[in-house]
DNA sequence: TCATTCAAAGATATCTTATGTCTATAATAT
DNA sequence: ATATTATAGACATAAGATATCTTTGAATGA
C-alpha cells in the first residue's frame, strides 16, 4: 500500500499554484518542467483537480492552471482524495453476522489520518516555509 | 491506495488463531476454508508471519499454526507491517533544498494511523466482541 | 477571420504489484 | 514406511500505476 506518484504530482502542483498569481494562470508546461513529468500525464492529473472545482484551467494562448477557491479552504484531505479517490482504504468483502470488528479498528485508524489530512491547509505549509 | 486482501486474510486468521487454543495448532486446509481462500496461498502469508515471530508452525500430521507469543503483545500495527512491510507511504523524491514540506505533513498523518494501530490488540478485540 | 496556443479526452503501451496456482521438498506423527 | 502437513520456488493472470501520442476543442491575439 503506498500513495501514488500522481498524488505527489497533485500536491507539488497545488502548492506551486497557491504560492503563484491568483488571477495569471501557470502553463502546465512550466508545472511539468518543474517535477520532471510529462505535460499530457500532469494534465491529466489536473483535470482531476479541475473537476473537484479546487483549481480552474484557462484554454488559449496565455492559459494555464489556478487556483478557484479562497486559499483558507484548501486541506490536504481535499487533494488526496481528488486524486486516490474516496473509497476506505481497507474493505473487509467477508460475510460475518454484522460489521466486521476488524474493518471498524481499519476504520478508525483511517480516520485519524484523514483527520490530520483535513486539518492540515496549504496555507500552513507555506506559513510553515516562509517561517524556516 | 489500499490496504491488500493479503493483510485482511492475515488480520483474519491472527484472530481466529487467537481465539483458538495456544497448543493445538489449525491447519491452513482449515483457516483457508474459513475465508475462501487458497490453502497455499494463504500459508505463503502465513509464513511472513511465521518469520516475524508471531505465530509457529507446526510440520507433519496435526500440524499448522498457532500464536507464539503472549497475546496481549499482538497488535494490528504489528501485523499489516509484517504483511506490507513498513516502508512510508508516502515517498517524493524530488530534489528539494531540505525535507520536503509536503512530505512532512504526510508522515505526521500516517502517524497518526499507525499510532492508533499500535494501540490496538488483538485482545481489545476479543475483549469487544465477548460483549456484544 | 485565421493561425496559434493552450487544455481535454481518448487510445494505446509498458511496468509493477497483487493475487493467485502448481509442483517439488522437507518435516512430523502414526 | 506412509500419510499428512508446512515451505519454497517457479510460473500465470489480472489489475493498477505510469505514462506517451494523437486528436479535439476552446480561447486568444493579430
Amino acid at each position: 500500500m503506498k500513495f501514488t506518484k500522481a498524488t505527489n504530482y497533485a500536491l507539488h502542483t497545488m502548492l506551486k499554484l497557491f504560492e503563484a498569481s491568483p488571477v495569471k494562470p501557470i502553463g502546465v508546461q512550466e508545472l511539468a518542467e518543474m517535477q520532471g513529468v510529462s505535460p499530457t500525464y500532469l494534465s491529466k492529473i489536473l483535470t482531476r483537480l479541475v473537476k473537484t472545482g479546487m483549481i480552474e484551467s484557462v484554454s488559449g494562448v496565455n492559459g494555464g492552471y489556478r487556483l478557484s477557491r479562497k486559499k483558507e479552504d484548501m486541506t490536504f484531505l481535499d487533494i488526496i482524495h481528488a486524486i486516490e479517490g474516496t473509497a476506505s482504504l481497507f474493505e473487509c468483502d467477508f460475510f460475518h453476522g454484522d460489521e466486521c470488528s476488524i474493518q471498524a479498528v481499519m476504520k478508525e485508524a483511517e480516520e485519524k489520518m484523514e483527520s490530520h489530512l483535513k486539518n492540515t491547509k496549504l496555507t500552513d505549509l507555506a506559513l510553515k516555509q516562509s517561517q524556516a
